[in-house]
DNA sequence: ATATTTACGTACCGTATGGTATTTTATTGT
DNA sequence: ACAATAAAATACCATACGGTACGTAAATAT
């Protein structure tokens, strides 16, 4: 129960898995993760190539690592937003500030970048991008369930479209931050994407 | 006037260039561009490398060839979808089938599929591309105005503003497509992101 | 006929990628 | 002390990429 498993017999390691993870994960967050490269991550975080082999198992195992901290470290934000049961304006207009304004988001976000290029990345990331895609969009549902339940929604579609809808809209603002657009433009988009669930 | 301007001196070229551009669009059409090699295009076309870079210069002066093809030849229904002047609704539900529907979309758009790698591009790919989007935007301002102008649009948006959502939203529909999402859906969520202009 | 011009394609270049064989080094168990 | 274990890093592997040097073939101009 110390940090990771207690050591065996042989060499002790030197290589931080936590240390490594995290300048992975700004690699992979800051640009394109199919364009970072293994050897570009051995250099920023002074590893060598078969530490991190062994540490990871491969690229898809360093990927799909990254992606699960990432998940758990930035993504469970929106969650948290959506289990706040506040009326829905105010969840809509936290999910505007998270998708289109937090200066994290300002290159983007790990996971739908994952996600647009998934044709690229091996069967365990592959695996877990639809995990955390079907988790968002559930997440969007019973949150509108809610809403109704609530009488704070009287939308008459069903709640899995909206909720499907909702991931693709705040990820079409992601990538538009990632692609360097307009933070005011990229709001406007939002915010009109949101106003038939909000209303006008 | 003949085909391409008369033959000089030397040996007489074999090399098609019309073939082998749509061959190569085909293939950028069907899959990632970033993801379609020179030499995979040599060989679906059936052509040397040397011979296809005596005829492009470089893989950058074949993506903008072939991009300038794909804008003439598809992106071009766009804009006269656009032009035809019929009622709003109509116009939006031509384009919503053009995007969500149009079997020749299946597997998204050239355009879009470069715009959204844009970082991969070489610079006149890359500027090729700006001005197309610009365009697309021009265009559905253009149209917005003349729909405000004609009583079928009140909306109390800068046109602007509506003509980027727009493209975004097309975009978005066209980028669903091509990750094999369920047409269904992609035609709702598409169908939802026109309820602010459209009206209910 | 011969020189000139131009396209042809094979075979190659340098670079980068994901991944590993191998030797050395540091630790624990007996 | 010494065998066993496991992680360290250098130096390498095969493959693929975009791009080109170069010798050859086919046309025109003189």
């Amino acid at each position: 129960m110390d940090e990771t498993s207690r050591q065996g017999r042989g060499r002790p390691r030197t290589l931080d898995i936590d240390t490594t993870l995290e300048i992975a994960m700004r690699a992979y967050w800051r640009a394109d993760p199919a364009d970072v490269s293994i050897n570009a991550i051995c250099g920023l975080a002074g590893v060598s190539k078969p530490a991190l082999y062994r540490a990871f198992g491969s690229e898809d195992g360093l990927m799909r690592a990254v992606l699960a901290r990432y998940a758990a470290e930035v993504l469970s934000e929106l969650r948290d937003i959506l289990s706040r049961d506040a009326p829905l304006r105010d969840t809509l207009e936290a999910v505007a500030r998270f998708a289109t304004e937090d200066a994290r988001m300002e290159t983007g976000c790990v996971f739908f970048k994952m996600r647009a290029g998934k044709h690229r990345l091996g069967p365990d990331t592959r695996d877990l991008v639809a995990a955390l895609d079907a988790g968002a969009v559930a997440g969007f549902v019973a949150w509108l369930n809610e809403r109704r339940a609530a009488g704070d929604w009287a939308g008459d579609l069903p709640a899995e479209t909206v909720g499907r809808y909702l991931v693709e809209q705040v990820g079409l603002a992601l990538q538009q931050r990632a692609a360097g657009e307009d933070s005011v433009q990229v709001r406007a988009t939002f915010d009109l994407a949101m106003t038939p669930i909000r209303g006008g």
